[in-house]
DNA sequence: ATCGGTTATCGCAGATGTACGATATATTCT
DNA sequence: AGAATATATCGTACATCTGCGATAACCGAT
């Protein structure tokens, strides 16, 4: 099938891309890891999870392309670190997102909806 | 591939499940519509989107599987709303996982990394 | 130039997601 | 009972994700 990501407003279209990055566990691991050890580490991301060397470099990838982490070549290993601006961009957009959902919710009960 | 989701912390597994519930750009329009309207629509939510009703129906199915909608039965017409406990969760979960990570990054920069 | 270590990419396989038409189910109305 | 409407589910088709081993590419050191 096509992605008729298209067919929604592009706002919505850049949010589900983001929430996509983090809709898995291991790339969550990553942003973890990769944010304790206060810069960027290599492959000792590799080490921290329980995947191969291939599927976290994938994981990787993905998250580069949603542009949460940057990476670049340094030396023999790759250095990988978390896109502070980007990440801040996400939360925004998220709270954004479901701020006024939240609003618009009956503000006490959440027994019955119809 | 079975799933690896349970080599990873539950709470990570159980984030990253919310996360990739709102991964796509229809679930987010039907949380939006649903929001909007204040209660719960049934059908109408199909109009609202460009897309088939046994589409919309599986998105439904999807985000109330992720707990973030709740559904019943009225009569001819099925009834959905925003579980306005669990949106409410799953921002703090995202907040809570997010935070820390900007926390931990550096105050200012986001020039270099390595 | 070669070796050794690190990372990216390829190819594959199985699972899951996305979308739709067709069909079943359930409920109201006549 | 039967028709009409609304929704869920089934089956199908194709796309994407996930994971891994194997291999290529890259770079520093010998």
């Amino acid at each position: 099938m096509q992605a008729k990501t298209d067919l929604f407003p592009p706002d919505l279209a850049r949010l589900a891309e983001a929430a996509k990055a983090l809709g898995h566990p291991a790339r969550l691991a990553i942003l973890q890891t990769l944010a304790e050890r206060g810069a960027c580490v290599c492959g000792e991301v590799v080490d921290e999870l329980p995947l191969a060397q291939a599927t976290v470099s994938q994981h990787l990838k993905a998250l580069k392309a949603a542009g949460l982490v940057r990476g670049e070549v340094d030396g023999p290993r790759s250095c990988y670190c978390v896109d502070g601006t980007a990440l801040r961009a996400l939360a925004d957009g998220l709270g954004g997102f479901l701020a006024p959902l939240l609003d618009a919710l009956p503000p006490d009960d959440d027994a019955d909806c119809c």
